[in-house]
DNA sequence: GCTATGGTGCTAAGCGGTTCACAATTCACC
DNA sequence: GGTGAATTGTGAACCGCTTAGCACCATAGC
């Protein structure tokens, strides 16, 4: 059979019958385009080894018959996966409420988008089970680096990963990290600048309803919150684990003590805010007899009256910057640590000058 | 060069120099084991092939030198990529501010994850592009199938995919769906639920603050709350784009008519947040002077003062349902709409008897 | 005329795993 | 002792794409 009659034969099985199915290949174009399938690959990609006339009509077809390249083949040659992995490890509620990873996702995936990267996602039980999944996605070829969160205190995950040498951004604190690259912002100079606004309203008795103890940033928080009020302000922290009724809790314990803060730090905004209800369910009147102060400024702190002065920061350009730079280190390049923008206070109606309570 | 020699230098080479930065394969387990890659591929899938003793040997190899499938090797072979896909069109502010989607999102990997199928994500502007992100995984092989939810009236995500003819479970109401297969949960159940209790309650005007008005499950809301009201209440429906701004804005305009509302429904809990606070702010007293319903039950409706009465629902286990019906979809079963349990109404304090304040 | 040069396009091999068809061995049965 | 079947294993081909490495044809230079 001649040469012509098997490319037309073949031309019209793939015309119809098949397209719906089968998805085109270079080998369709190829044979479309009466070349081979090397030319096809090098006129797709950019590369050099065919003429601008045949690149143009090999370009013109794949448009026509809608290719796009098979991510496994592409995988397959020791390409990149063009896929990083993003695991969370915390209990559904909880995620759902905060804020802050859905705009992180949002902000890495604008980098993401760009570059047609993909974000794998998981929400995991255990940090154990997170370091599994990362095992499995890198064993699997199924991703080219990891975003690393909510960084402990010897955190196995650094070890783990460090150990399967996969290109790793940590979103938190350096100090923790080992030797993965890290992006973090000062939550010093951010407590600094809250402890000195209150202190300046005339608050000496401040506390905290911080987040989980075993958090690397928590911590640093609480020492440079310590550290602020030395010699200006008494001071007290209590953990939770960043719900809103343990927020409750805690705001009622505080404000039940004889001698009782006049303004209070809360780690997140839904802590703030079930604080910010057990204030009024106990006639304790926000701003006069207390200041609340939230950690990160969701659409949540100014829904309700009055509205929270917040810990602004702009956490999609956070996830953006991370995404950044976890793509740089995906391409081989070396990537120092990076400190991002610290939160900036934003005074809203929920602080005020303290009043003589004590 | 004799058999034994190079299978001795080649473990050496694969011991350490390679193991960081190569994978092992089947061929490594096939040359350690002295069997051919066949049966390795045998062995490890579980297929009839090998003897157990083989089979035994074959996978201690394996475990011990922390062999993983590539999946990119594997879903070249027609076989399937493992991996569904989710393109979320809201503005980051909103999806990290609704609990919604976390939830969801959680529930779905409650059972990928069972099956090792991973999620992949995206957020997008507009459903343009969303279409086109569906359209590059598909055509990448990158998925097997997708979820669909915001459901538009004649929405042409509905035309795109059913043209793909690749595995969709919407999320949504299936008088939209086409041909896709559908899973929603009825609203007008809860609708008439929420009705009835506020009627018996007293009262007789009835305000709604509600979503956008192109999304499907609006409209449904929309019209079984006229329904339910029709003859025993009067009724009035506001329409947002669900941000806490826009409730409030909704909430301010109901209360200050001449005939404000004694009762209203917010189709989302931050909205109801921010309408309470704008009722607080009027001195409207809540449950005395409003009540206020929130729909979807997260923890933000139980810290705020008086809590929200809410329309409750499992939304994990919704995600989990149209998870488990979309990889039905994919292994080729077929899958007809399933309605899911309609929310349940969660009385709290922010609804009570309806004063005579008309 | 013959060799350098370069552009263009080909063939072949291989990524890691699966599938098919067939070969070798054992065992049972007539 | 020969036939048939079951068990266990193999080589080869293939999935879609990339990457050498080489072949071909022009033009240019001697």
């Amino acid at each position: 059979m001649p040469l012509g009659a098997g490319g037309l034969q073949y031309e019209g099985l793939s015309g119809s019958e098949r397209e719906s199915v089968k998805r085109p290949t270079i080998a369709d174009i190829a044979s479309r385009a009466g070349v081979s399938k090397v030319a096809v690959s090098y006129a797709l990609n950019g590369q050099p080894g065919v003429s601008e006339a045949t690149r143009a009509r090999i370009v013109a077809i794949a448009d026509e018959i809608g290719w796009r390249p098979n991510s496994a083949a592409r995988a397959l040659n020791g390409a990149r996966a063009n896929c990083v992995g993003l695991a969370l490890c915390r209990p559904a509620r909880v995620l759902g409420v905060e804020p802050f990873f859905m705009e992180l996702i949002s902000g890495i995936e604008g980098v993401l988008a760009d570059r047609s990267y993909a974000l794998l996602l998981q929400v995991v039980a255990s940090h154990q089970q997170e370091s599994e999944v990362y095992r499995h996605w890198w064993g699997e070829s199924r991703i080219d680096g990891v975003f690393l969160v909510d960084l402990h205190y010897s955190d196995s995950r650094v070890a783990e990963l460090e150990r399967l040498g996969m290109p790793v951004v940590v979103i938190g604190h350096p100090s923790e990290s080992g030797s993965l690259s890290a992006i973090w912002s000062d939550e010093r100079v951010a407590v600094r600048e809250t402890v000195g606004y209150l202190v300046a309203l005339g608050h000496r008795r401040i506390a905290r309803v911080a987040g989980m103890p075993e958090l690397v940033h928590t911590t640093v928080r609480d020492q440079a919150f310590a550290q602020a009020c030395e010699g200006v302000a008494e001071h007290v922290t209590m953990h939770t684990d960043y719900t809103g009724e343990e927020g409750a809790r805690a705001t009622r314990r505080l404000l039940s003590s004889a001698d009782r803060p006049t303004a209070i730090v809360y780690d997140n905004d839904i802590m703030a805010v079930a604080g910010l209800s057990v204030a009024q369910e106990m006639r304790v009147e926000v701003p006069r007899d207390l200041s609340i102060v939230a950690w990160d400024d969701s659409p949540l702190a100014q829904v309700v009256r009055p509205p929270l002065t917040a810990l602004t920061r702009d956490i999609p350009a956070y996830g953006a910057h991370a995404a950044q730079r976890l793509l740089a280190l995906i391409a081989g390049e070396s990537v120092p640590p990076y400190e991002d923008q610290a939160a900036i206070l934003t005074p809203r109606g929920s602080t005020g000058p303290a009043h003589s309570a004590a």
